[in-house]
DNA sequence: CCGTATCCACAACGATACTG
DNA sequence: CAGTATCGTTGTGGATACGG
């Protein structure tokens, strides 16, 4: 446990402080901030859509839980749809739009990550393929299809004509 | 763009307040908590090891850099190493430990999303496989190999005896 | 070079009460 | 049911100055 193994060694030399600036990492960052934040998105990935069922399930309180969906609708992660059942008022659902719904794989991997980590692998529940049943897991591919860990990484300069 | 394409739908009983106690996702969060944390992990995996790189190239302030790094070692995904050149005093250097490395698949997810959704494509640097050469990204696949998008999920309570 | 101490501003969150 | 308004507490982070 615990030891070291990774060495991911960049091309990109530190001082191009790039960083800083124009990092992907840091504008998701910018995006989805907070705890509460991610805590929403689990709740919309396991198919919560009305206000009551964020604040239920979320277990935050109503005026974060309002800001949350309010700034994810912002941000397009989520859409508030307006829907009504015959006889009832209007009233708002809240879905996932493309933008949100790419951001399974953070989510799948913090999971991943927590249950090993932190659970230990104990935790009660588990995403599995609905085709076959076997359990997902976060992967790092390369586009020929080879499987890759920290050590097989480089960080260089994208090529734009690929 | 953002139309709504994602349902995922769980077998779970949404009543079974799971969620609140013991979440692997919550988990990881209270783990890795701030936007810092994630910048001073993002600088580990592109090599940074001494205190005074992770204050340059993560832009954070000497005091919140320094207070990340203690927490981050206290957590065990950092480890402070002693080391000593010749002629040189005792220094300490700071490495990720496999808990901390196997964070790579969320930092990397966070990236790919960060880059297509707030870059629109135009980050300038990416992840490559260094055998090959081919860019890398992150993929949910199950235990049987197939790659998996998010209508083909499920979230269902773990099976003990796989 | 590697941090710590202090101070300040603002963000995140819960609790509670209230409105359409 | 679906929020908003207000308040108080704690967390997050920068600036600056200082010590091993």
């Amino acid at each position: 446990m615990s030891s070291t193994t990774i060495q991911m060694t960049g091309v990109l030399d530190p001082r191009e402080d790039w960083t800083a600036d124009h990092c992907p990492l840091a504008d998701a960052l910018d995006v989805v901030r907070t705890r509460s934040a991610f805590l929403v998105l689990r709740e919309a990935f396991y198919g919560a859509t009305r206000y009551d069922e964020f604040v239920t399930r979320t277990g935050l309180s109503e005026p974060v839980t309002a800001a949350r969906l309010r700034e994810l609708t912002a941000d397009d992660i989520l859409a508030r749809e307006p829907y009504r059942e015959p006889g009832q008022r209007t009233r708002h659902l809240y879905r996932l739009t493309e933008k949100g719904a790419e951001l399974l794989p953070v989510l799948a991997a913090l999971m991943q990550w927590g249950d090993r980590w932190v659970q230990d692998g104990g935790a009660r529940v588990e995403l599995r393929h609905r085709d076959c049943g076997a359990p997902v897991e976060v992967q790092l591919r390369c586009a020929d299809g080879h499987a890759v860990d920290g050590g097989g990484l480089e960080l260089a300069r994208r090529r734009r004509d690929r």
